[in-house]
DNA sequence: GTATGGATCTTCT
DNA sequence: GAAGATCCATACA
């Protein structure tokens, strides 16, 4: 069962809380979210606080689309497109628990620790092999697809500030499952 | 165990 | 030309 768009058309808050727990999958490797953020156009750590650029258009469109950038050269970034279209917010996929196709994910990431392999935003697109192409793609029936998770309301969630920021840093936006290893860094 | 620098792309100054 | 929603290898204590 992928959610539909509908579930992404809501305030971002809402769908990073929910987002906890949910299922993202792509090429048979799947793994369950257990760290987001929110990102929204009115807050300047957002990248469409600057407004619709070529690199922030997926931002401002559909919800439950994917966007996928690049940062620091080096590294994809996985985010869900919320709100209505015209509105720039996202939820960064931070963190996944490693569920399925993990023998792909050690074979991509040069890894061997579950730990290790899903527990940033640059690790988890590495290991399930997300990259820019899948920028603007459908995250409802895209070949990146996220489900409700199995366990709906076993995954206590935390509340923290955001990560590797510098504006807006006060704002508690970030969302984790409460003592998983697979979060990237522990809730304050 | 902590600290530092390299990789390398998009955007803005 | 510099900085950024990062990760990793290497160098030292």
């Amino acid at each position: 069962m992928t959610l539909g768009a509908e579930f992404y058309n809501r305030p971002v808050l809402e769908v990073a809380r929910e987002l906890i727990g949910c299922v993202v999958e792509h090429e048979g490797v799947a793994g369950a979210i257990v760290e987001t953020e929110a990102y929204h156009e009115s807050e300047p750590a957002c990248h469409a606080f600057v407004g619709l650029t070529p690199r922030t258009r997926p931002l401002f469109g559909e919800p439950g689309v994917a966007y996928v950038y690049r940062s620091y050269g080096i590294h994809a970034l996985l985010n869900a497109v919320c709100e209505p279209a015209g509105v720039g917010a996202a939820v960064l996929i931070r963190a996944l628990e490693p569920l399925a196709g993990i023998e792909s994910m050690r074979a991509r990431r040069g890894r061997t620790r579950a730990e290790d392999l899903c527990s940033g935003p640059g690790k988890l697109t590495q290991a399930l092999g997300v990259e820019l192409a899948q920028n603007g793609t459908s995250l409802v029936d895209g070949s990146v697809v996220i489900r409700r998770g199995e366990r709906p309301s076993k995954n206590p969630v935390v509340v923290g500030t955001r990560i590797g920021i510098t504006k807006a840093v006060g704002l508690r936006w970030r969302f984790c499952a409460a003592n998983n290893p697979h979060v990237s860094s522990p809730a304050l």
